[in-house]
Parts: C-alpha cells; sequence; structure tokens
DNA sequence: GTGAGATTTGC
DNA sequence: CAAATCTCA
C-alpha cells in the first residue's frame, strides 16, 4: 500500500526556507508534491504585468530547480485554480493540500477551496507566510483596523515576530501527474526580446535574494545614504518580498540582528509593506479607489497622449523624473525617492488620475505588489486614508538639487543631458502647481 | 470627551 | 509657515 501524497501549493512564496506550508508537508512524513497554478483570470485575480512576468519565469525555475534537488517535482498547470487544485487533488490521490495565505481579494478562491476540499475529506490547511502579524489580529484599542501609519508601527513594532523555519533537509517525492512546460507559458517576451536590462539588474530566485540579505545586512549602515538615487543604498530586496523568495521574517529577523543605527528606519520601510498589506486585506479595490471618498469628485485632466508618453518614455524634459522613467524601463524598478518625484509629477503637474499611473508601474515593475504598488500611489494622491496632503507638491527641480546634486544618477540615465537633444520642459511647474492647488480647492 | 500628533515639502 | 482633518489612546 502506497501513501497518500501531500500537495503544496505556491503561489507569491517562491522558497522552500522559512515556507510554512512545506515545512507542515514535511512534518507530515508523506511524500511530497509541489504546484504553482497560473491562474489570470480568477475572481480578485489581477494578471501580473510584463516585467512582472519575466521575473514570475525566471524565479519559478530556480524553485523547480530547488524542489527537484529535494526530489519534490514541481507540477505546472494554467487556469482556474478553484478547477485545476480539485483535479490536482484527484489525479495525485493526495489526501492534504497545504498553501501560505495570501491577503488579496483573491482570498475568495482559497476560501472556496478549502472548504470544497474538506468537505471531500481532504486536509485542506493554510498558514501565515507573507506577513509580519496577520491582519485580523492587528486593531486599534476599540477593535478597528488602523488607518494611520505611525500608530499601526507603534503597535506592530514590539511584537514577537515568530523566527523563520528553516528550509526542510529531507523530504520524499512522490509520482507527480504532468503539467505544462515553464517555457510553454511564454512568460518571457519575445518579438521582441525587451529584457536585456532586466537579465543585466536581476538575478531572480531564493539562492540570490538569500544572498542579497545577507550582503545588504552586512552594508546596512550605507542606507543612510538612502535618499540619494545616484548612491547603490537600497535593500533591493522589493522583488524578493513580492514573490516571497524571502518571507518578511527573515527580513526582519536579519535586520535586527545586523542592527546599528540604520536597523530602525529601514524596519521601518518594512512596516510600510505589511501596512499596506493589511490596508489591502481591508480595503480590496485599493488599486481602483479613492480611499478618502472626497477625491471621487476630483477634476481630473484628460490625459493628453502626447504628454503621457512623454512621461512613460522619460521625454517631459523634467530630468529626475525622466532618469527615473528611463530606469524603470531599462530594469524593472525605479529608485523610491524618484518614484515619488515621477508619481508626484504625473499626478500633480499634469493633473493626471493617479490610477493611470498607478497601472504603468503595475506593468513595468519587476517588484508591481497589489499592496504596495496602490497604496503608495494613492499616498502621493493624497487619496490614500493616511496620505501626503493634497498641497504637498514636489518639486522634481528642487529634489533633483537635493538629492542628486551633481547630477549623477541623472546622467546615467538621460546620455543627451545637457546637449539641445534633450528637451525644454513640458509643462511650466509653477503654473501647474496653481492648477493642482485650484483642482485640490474644489473637493474641499 | 479631550488633546496630541501626523514619512518623505515648497517657497 | 502654510492649512486644518482625522485618528487614536
Amino acid at each position: 500500500m502506497t501513501t497518500a501524497p501531500t500537495l503544496v501549493w505556491f503561489r507569491d512564496d517562491l522558497r522552500i526556507a522559512d515556507h510554512p506550508a512545506l515545512h507542515a508537508a514535511a512534518d507530515r512524513g508523506a511524500p511530497v508534491i509541489a504546484c504553482y497554478l497560473l491562474d489570470e483570470h480568477g475572481e480578485g485575480v489581477r494578471a501580473p504585468g510584463g516585467a512582472a512576468r519575466w521575473w514570475l519565469h525566471h524565479s519559478l525555475a530556480a524553485l523547480r530547480d530547488e524542489l527537484a534537488e529535494l526530489g519534490v517535482p514541481l507540477v505546472l498547470r494554467r487556469g482556474p485554480a478553484v478547477e485545476l487544485l480539485p483535479a490536482l487533488v484527484a489525479e495525485a490521490g493526495a489526501d492534504a493540500v497545504l498553501w501560505n495565505r495570501r491577503y488579496s481579494p483573491a482570498r475568495a478562491i482559497d476560501a472556496r477551496l478549502k472548504s470544497a476540499l474538506r468537505e471531500a475529506g481532504v486536509d485542506a490547511r493554510s498558514f501565515p507566510g507573507d506577513v509580519l502579524a496577520e491582519p485580523q489580529d492587528v486593531r486599534t484599542g476599540s477593535g478597528t483596523p488602523y488607518r494611520v501609519f505611525t500608530p499601526f508601527w507603534n503597535g506592530l513594532r514590539d511584537r514577537p515576530v515568530a523566527s523563520p523555519l528553516p528550509a526542510p533537509d529531507a523530504l520524499t517525492g512522490a509520482d507527480a501527474p504532468g503539467g505544462d512546460a515553464l517555457e510553454a507559458w511564454g512568460l518571457l517576451p519575445t518579438r521582441p526580446d525587451w529584457s536585456g536590462g532586466l537579465r543585466a539588474a536581476w538575478a531572480p530566485g531564493e539562492a540570490a535574494a538569500l544572498a542579497r540579505l545577507e550582503e545588504f545586512a552586512g552594508e546596512l549602515d550605507g542606507y543612510a545614504e538612502r535618499d540619494l538615487p545616484a548612491v547603490d543604498a537600497s535593500s533591493r530586496l522589493s522583488p524578493r518580498l513580492r514573490w516571497g523568495e524571502l518571507s518578511p521574517r527573515q527580513v526582519w529577523h536579519r535586520i535586527r540582528a545586523a542592527g546599528g543605527p540604520q536597523s530602525e528606519p529601514f524596519l521601518r520601510e518594512l512596516g510600510w509593506r505589511e501596512f499596506f498589506r493589511h490596508t489591502l486585506f481591508h480595503e480590496p479595490d485599493l488599486a481602483t479607489r479613492n480611499l478618502k471618498p472626497a477625491f471621487d469628485r476630483f477634476p481630473w485632466a484628460e490625459p493628453d497622449p502626447t504628454e503621457l508618453t512623454a512621461w512613460r518614455e522619460g521625454r517631459t524634459g523634467l530630468p529626475l523624473v525622466d532618469a527615473g522613467m528611463r530606469e524603470l524601463w531599462a530594469t524593472g524598478t525605479m529608485h523610491n525617492r524618484v518614484r515619488m518625484s515621477a508619481a508626484s509629477f504625473l499626478i500633480k503637474n499634469l493633473l493626471v488620475d493617479w490610477r493611470v499611473g498607478e497601472q504603468w508601474f503595475w506593468d513595468t515593475l519587476v517588484d508591481a505588489d497589489e499592496a504596495s504598488n496602490p497604496g503608495n500611489w494613492q499616498w502621493v494622491a493624497g487619496s490614500g486614508q493616511d496620505a501626503a496632503p493634497y498641497f504637498r507638491i514636489f518639486n522634481p527641480e528642487r529634489q533633483a538639487a537635493r538629492f542628486d546634486p551633481d547630477a549623477r544618477y541623472i546622467r546615467r540615465w538621460i546620455p543627451e543631458y545637457g546637449t539641445d537633444a534633450y528637451p525644454a520642459p513640458i509643462v511650466d511647474l509653477a503654473a501647474t502647481r496653481e492648477r493642482a492647488l485650484a483642482a485640490y480647492d474644489t473637493i474641499r
């Protein structure tokens, strides 16, 4: 008689260390089969953009290899998870399905599957793997979710965070039902292949993620210069966390162990990721609805196609904005401070609805995250619950003078900077600032 | 009910 | 210093 296998369902947790579901599967002792289901049209699912698909391909390939070393097959299937998962359970003869929870609207799928599988006698269980504390467990004194970051962070920072689980060293594989070849999913761009810059900038996969965490922990003091885009002081961990190559618990404990004056400021940033995850849990339409309803009346301008294209392609004539937008297009990322300037320019100087910019970032960022991306865009727009005041309008020239005084960052991405080939600003900063403030007055 | 406090700024 | 709302304890 053969032992029924355990199925581990991977989603945004493409790692084997500190993976509670995989760890629980090892504890069950039965053979293990892993699966990843590419469900782009399911209820509450937001299909990944172009740059994200590139990352997903490579991170899945890395996970497949890591699991193979443990003797565990990774079955790939494409379609609706609500149908694919029960079918896979039946084909594999599995008596248990384990996964790590997600906090996006797609969790409706997980809830449905969990009850259906349990009804069929399958041991279906989920685990917390993508947060420091689960949204249900973080509440104000009166029992409501936090709407302001600082009290949220004060409530969270002193809580104990569970220690990371080790990667399983001994697992038994099982004969797996057939699946798709990763290459057949067409996640990589062809005709043209625009991913050269991404390949040069990134190496997806858990091993590289862990190596980067180690490296960053060793140079944490340099984080003091994180506001200077020309300086390599960022953690560059955001896509690792987005795809779950690292868990926030691993990052939390490693950076706390590193200590020093920059430990707290960095962990606070991890707190923002957490805050927006919790926000998305409570506000599932974060990416489409103004959290401040007054902004539903905001008189956005009809986007001028020429201006919009100039913004996307980095030809606005505002060097810091253009450098950032070109960095984004080339590498799938943008320095944080430049993101704020580029977003503020689109929203406040071009008066374009923040959702237009949010969608562009969604398509082009390798770290495009369902919670952090719209959360930060709403923060810049002023429409978020704990947002920057609308009248606080970034001046991209002033930001460049303060944070890139010798234009090193600007020149890195705009070779023609300073020559006639570089365009004049497409808008008057002072006039569009006044226009934005006047627009804001209409909804107050 | 009360009052303190609120990422990232511009001019 | 603007400008002044809302959260949270």
